[in-house]
DNA sequence: ACCTGAACACCGTTCAAGT
DNA sequence: ACCTGAACACCGTTCAAGT
């Protein structure tokens, strides 16, 4: 008698299910409001019954990471070291934008999925295929750290959910506040406005972040290409 | 007749030794642990006498990096730029060395508070005194990202409180874990046994931190010297 | 094998009240 | 001005029980 009740939702629950509506929910709502409670409630299924399907909620976080390091594209084949890293790292940094709670999940992180060790493997496999030793691809890999998913430096991330003044409509306190911080940060000031000069902006941190992502990004792989073809091969003999 | 009771816990309580107590409790039980219950009965006190000083626990996080980053040593004065940077990023990752928890505190607070802003302008400084373009500079503080307080990317971090076994004794479940990590991720076993083949143990992260962080900070500070040098203004005009 | 219900041991934070 | 007590609206997770 229970052929009625076809709400999609109540489909038999399993692993993959669990994890999606939970990336699902994150991506509308939030992670930090993501609780078992809540994604269970979605699943149309008591809390408990999550738990069959996933050890803990640290367990949760990690599948959820896995199925964002399925969405990164796949390493390009035949190109050069450069231009795979390259593509692979934009291609985090895409993967990044679609899910803003992610880099917060990444950084928690403290066990390493299948997930995590199969992107790495590969990735330190570009180094190794194009010919690095495996010393020099082992610090390559230390300088390019959390870049490897995406990650950017906000220097001055917006606080979430303070959706930016109107534009030219600045009261006195505003000003006054701008003013003290001028005098308190002179450093910070210079460069926030030189930056916001091009946009229209006087004070909003007028930055081009994909430029500054990319910048940063070929500082480093211009770096690493000056210490291969220098021939790098360990790290110098210490005295000892 | 209050006289007698002269815990010291007792005294008046004020912003400084709450997050002075936070931090504290942070160092000898971490974070994730650290409750506001908890730092009020550290405190002797009842959890709502807290929010007199400290808005709510995001406040109280912010606090407790503002006193950290009171640990790192002022700016050298007199010093060329590089070793200024230099210098004051070591600083930062023996403050971070310090106190276990900091990064992951570090990695979410999201408002700047006057501690994080005096720190970064005085960064800052360091670069546009150098005769550095305040474009230029802009971009350096993004490459430089979060290693400006320190961070390492740790390749392969132990699980906290999993203390390593005892080398050398290896059941053979566990050599048959590491023969099926050996075919799942050929690379990282070829670089993880060659950074271990200079320490004792076999399988373990045996990397020097300390070197694989001086080595990417190194890698950063050339490049950046490189772009200075030749005199780099600002972004190439796009065409547009 | 999979889901449920009720309970436990916590949270951060509010409100109105005490001194 | 500062601290308290009791309560609210949540958490993640356990256990024993249902089907």
């Amino acid at each position: 008698m229970s052929g009625e009740k076809s709400q999609p939702s109540r489909l038999r629950l399993n692993r993959e299910r669990v994890l999606r509506s939970a990336v699902g929910l994150a991506d509308s709502s939030g992670v930090e409001s993501l609780s078992m409670r809540k994604l269970a409630a979605e699943l149309c299924v008591v809390p408990m019954a999550l738990y069959k399907h996933v050890a803990n909620k640290e367990e949760l976080l990690d599948g959820m990471v896995d199925i964002l390091i399925g969405e990164i594209d796949p390493p390009l084949i035949g190109a050069e070291w450069k231009d795979a890293v390259r593509h692979r790292i934009l291609s985090a940094r895409r993967m990044l934008q679609r899910h803003q709670w992610a880099r917060r999940v990444f950084e928690t992180r403290t066990t390493k999925t299948p997930g995590v060790l199969a992107y790495m493997d590969s990735f330190i496999g570009i180094f190794i295929s194009a010919g690095f030793t495996v010393d020099l691809t082992h610090h390559v890999m230390h300088a390019i750290g959390s870049r490897m998913w995406g990650f950017t430096q906000e220097l001055f991330e917006e606080p979430p959910g303070h959706p930016e003044e109107a534009p030219g409509e600045m009261g006195e306190a505003e000003l006054a506040m701008l003013q003290e911080m001028a005098r308190r940060y002179p450093n910070i000031m210079r460069v926030a406005t030189a930056s916001a000069h091009e946009q229209d902006s006087v004070v909003g941190t007028g930055c081009d972040d994909q430029f500054e992502f990319e910048f940063a990004l070929d500082l480093l792989l211009d770096g690493i290409e000056r210490l291969h073809a220098r021939g790098w091969s360990s790290r110098p003999a210490a005295p000892r």
